[in-house]
DNA sequence: ACATTAAGTGATT
DNA sequence: AATCACTTAATGT
């Protein structure tokens, strides 16, 4: 995790252009500290407190939850110009995270404190919006999630997997092994494989070790 | 050449 | 669909 000093406002400015308020804009800057983080780097973890608020600037990040019997689950992916809504509930009902995020691509993110999530939803409309749509767009991604789970849907929630991954990658070379996508998916590695195979003869991506290659 | 790790296969429940 | 036991293939030392 490394610190940058350059200017933070232009960025935002960039990234979140919905934040209309020159106000607000200038207030992201003083209160936000820029922070990137490498492929793979632990940004939380479960248990511990949350103080801060994410606003993604560049590259990705991986959200997971933990299972009942120590099996991982990816929730989903934040892209540059998200946030993270779980987060919000979990700083301000001041509960230990129940997640945990890891850098999927070298990262660069707002770190905001709490306090001015709250302070700011009745200051500026604008920011009000944005939390309001990041906890909107995240239910409803993850009710089409439990619901593919419900019923049994393996095939499309690993191909919408291989199309977030590598959105999130910015590519559509994806690296990762079979076993990898089975803990993300909370499979096993011969169902992913099995399925892999069969979407590679029904045209939709190409199989390589360590490689999955997405075609459109 | 050998060991290790990833991926493929078939049988069983 | 999960698990097991095993094979085959790729990669690192």
């Amino acid at each position: 995790m490394t610190l940058e000093t350059s200017n933070i406002q232009p960025l935002v400015k960039q990234h979140f252009p919905q934040f209309s308020e020159p106000l607000l804009q200038e207030a992201i800057a003083e209160h936000g500290k820029l922070l990137s983080f490498p492929s793979g780097q632990i940004i939380m973890d479960y248990d511990s407190f949350i103080k801060e608020v994410p606003l993604v600037i560049k590259g990705s990040i991986k959200v997971m939850r933990e299972g009942q019997e120590g099996n991982e689950l990816l929730l989903y992916f934040l892209n540059a110009g998200e946030t993270c809504s779980v987060s919000f509930t979990c700083c301000m009902m001041d509960k230990r995270s129940s997640i945990r995020t890891i850098a999927e691509d070298d990262t660069t993110l707002i770190s905001l404190p709490i306090k001015y999530v709250d302070l700011w939803m009745n200051q500026f409309k604008s920011w009000r919006n944005f939390v309001m749509l990041s906890y909107d767009a995240r239910i409803m991604e993850l009710v089409q999630t439990l619901d593919s789970v419900a019923f049994h849907k393996l095939d499309q929630r690993l191909l919408s997997y291989l199309q977030k991954k590598a959105q999130a990658n910015q590519s559509h070379t994806i690296h990762v092994t079979h076993q990898e996508i089975a803990y993300d998916l909370n499979a096993s590695r011969e169902a992913i494989s099995r399925l892999l195979k069969q979407l590679e003869k029904a045209g939709h991506l190409s199989l390589e070790r360590n490689k999955v290659e997405l075609r459109a």
